[in-house]
DNA sequence: CGATATAGGACCGAACCAGTCCTTGATTAC
DNA sequence: GTAATCAAGGACTGGTTCGGTCCTATATCG
């Protein structure tokens, strides 16, 4: 039901956390999930995929930790979450790759394969350095380009179980 | 890791067969579930959930089925898919109608609704209409509107488990 | 009546998520 | 050298959700 899982958000969290630091610094996992109430062992299996995926650079030892590898401006929370999570795939029909092993009967996914496009944008087009600077109330303006012409119950509106 | 399930899959496939055929007629749950491969009673049930939120209209007995309560134009993927899979939760830190429960410390809250107002409207932009008209190639304007601006390596790159 | 429909409750296996536990190994402080 | 502090990573578990099946009840038409 098109939901991040609670690792990307640690992940995505975590990213944050640093990135508003001194970059010279380096922050445990201990310290980071102290700060934010996150489960140490979980946090830290996050942290070890991110630093596999070149986001962060872990010292290990004594005041060792964490610090950013690269640019927060260059990391996008696609590419963040595809780290933590796998692969984004709005419906089974198709992989990243494309796909569907149901042949030419799945009649719906080429529409659907431009929200997932679009989906897949709005991630890559928001950086960790956006997420780290206060003030999102100025949001990348290239997210919010698009119309907002929803109707009045739109978003409002909310499905029963 | 941000999928839609498959009963939404199924839900909008029902609903685009039901808007590209003449509106008089009905198509019973076993027409649509032996079209596309989808088990009957699986189908059944969207369909039923689909009647009760409105967008279809059912008739029991012999010659009975489905068929579009109202105009595809004015159902859109979004509302089908919440009827179907209830609310869309981005991050566990929000519900639909805002609220964490984690208090003040989720710090990546703020810029996760953005995303997830993104979602919502790319799938409020797009109708059953829109899904039935073969020729997506040419989508909803307002759909494509940001500007591509992948890194080369963007959507290609693939996260390994 | 009997065939064909929808309506809907109960149930089940598999997958996945969130989290825990435990061990290993590197680095620093003492 | 030893102890403390850190990351690395494998194994496991409880809970939830998803996908799907089964069965019964009810409505409608021939």
């Amino acid at each position: 039901m098109l939901k991040l899982t609670k690792k990307a958000d640690y992940g995505l969290i975590a990213l944050k956390h640093l990135a508003m630091r001194n970059p010279a610094e380096t922050a445990s996992a201990k310290d980071i999930a102290d700060a934010y109430g996150i489960p140490l062992p979980l946090l830290s299996k996050i942290l070890q995929k991110l630093a596999k995926s070149g986001f962060l650079r872990s010292e290990q030892g004594t005041n060792g930790g964490y610090r950013l590898a690269r640019d927060p401006r260059e990391m996008t929370a696609l590419e963040v979450i595809r780290s933590i999570d796998g692969p984004i795939i709005l419906t089974s029909c198709f992989t990243e790759h494309g796909e569907c092993h149901h042949s030419g009967r799945c009649s719906v996914r080429e529409p659907l394969r431009k929200v997932h496009d679009g989906i897949l944008r709005l991630l890559n087009n928001i950086t960790i350095r956006d997420i780290a600077s206060e003030d999102m109330e100025v949001p990348a303006p290239d997210v919010d380009v698009q119309v907002y012409r929803l109707k009045p119950s739109g978003l409002a509106a909310h499905a029963s179980k």
